[in-house]
DNA sequence: AACCATAGGCACTTTTTAGTACCTACCATC
DNA sequence: GATGGTAGGTACTAAAAAGTGCCTATGGTT
């Protein structure tokens, strides 16, 4: 895979619609496959684990299965996955102090 | 438009294919229309049109077109698009350093 | 025995996104 | 008079992404 602009290789980590917002999610902690979908009332439960099935073949998110009934499944950030911090840090700052000008531009 | 978590709204600007990587080529200056397009040979003329309606629209790129034949339009990232910058910045620089992983993996 | 919760698989459909091909207008040059 | 270069527009099609509905397994509860 050749790319012409080097940001195209995180594009291809991190782009897609729920990529960004799971490994948010899991900035603050390992969570489960439920509390996800809680934290994420609009993903499905198909998106949600194909999100997270790209995300572990990219080597960003680690998958833990308990071998328990009822099963328990839990993701959390691997070590190249947090070298992504700096970008999902600036896109949450970004998206918190400019959502309210996102919301009056749509008022207009 | 309501976000379950604030990282959405910068989802919604800089989301899509060709979005950042416009921006970034930007970063180092205006450019015109055919000049965005050499620099990204892969994107078709539609959509870089599109994407450039859509970051006008957000208010993140200036459309400049100057009345002459044959004729001239200049894009060039407004204030607001200056403030992505943090991000554009992360995302240039992770991809830089990973992309010989990327490469490697693709191999393996 | 029926039902719950968990974590997901699979087939199918819909929606979104992207690509192709062909069109305009202008003036200059060949 | 045909062609080139610029910056698009538009209709149609193809491909990718996302959504829906129904299926599995297990053991415990009602």
């Amino acid at each position: 895979m050749a790319y012409n602009i080097p940001v195209e290789a995180t594009l291809d980590v991190i782009g897609g619609k729920w990529k960004v917002v799971i490994m948010c999610h899991l900035i603050k902690g390992e969570k489960r496959t439920s509390e996800l979908k809680r934290l994420m009332p609009g993903i499905t439960q198909k998106m949600l684990t194909q999100q997270l099935r790209e995300l572990e073949s990219d080597g960003v998110v680690n998958r833990t299965v308990f071998e328990q009934v009822p099963p328990k499944v839990v993701y959390s950030l691997t070590e190249y996955g947090w070298s992504l911090r700096p970008i999902l840090d600036a896109m949450c700052a970004w998206g918190e102090g400019h959502i309210d000008l996102t919301s009056e531009k749509a008022v207009q």
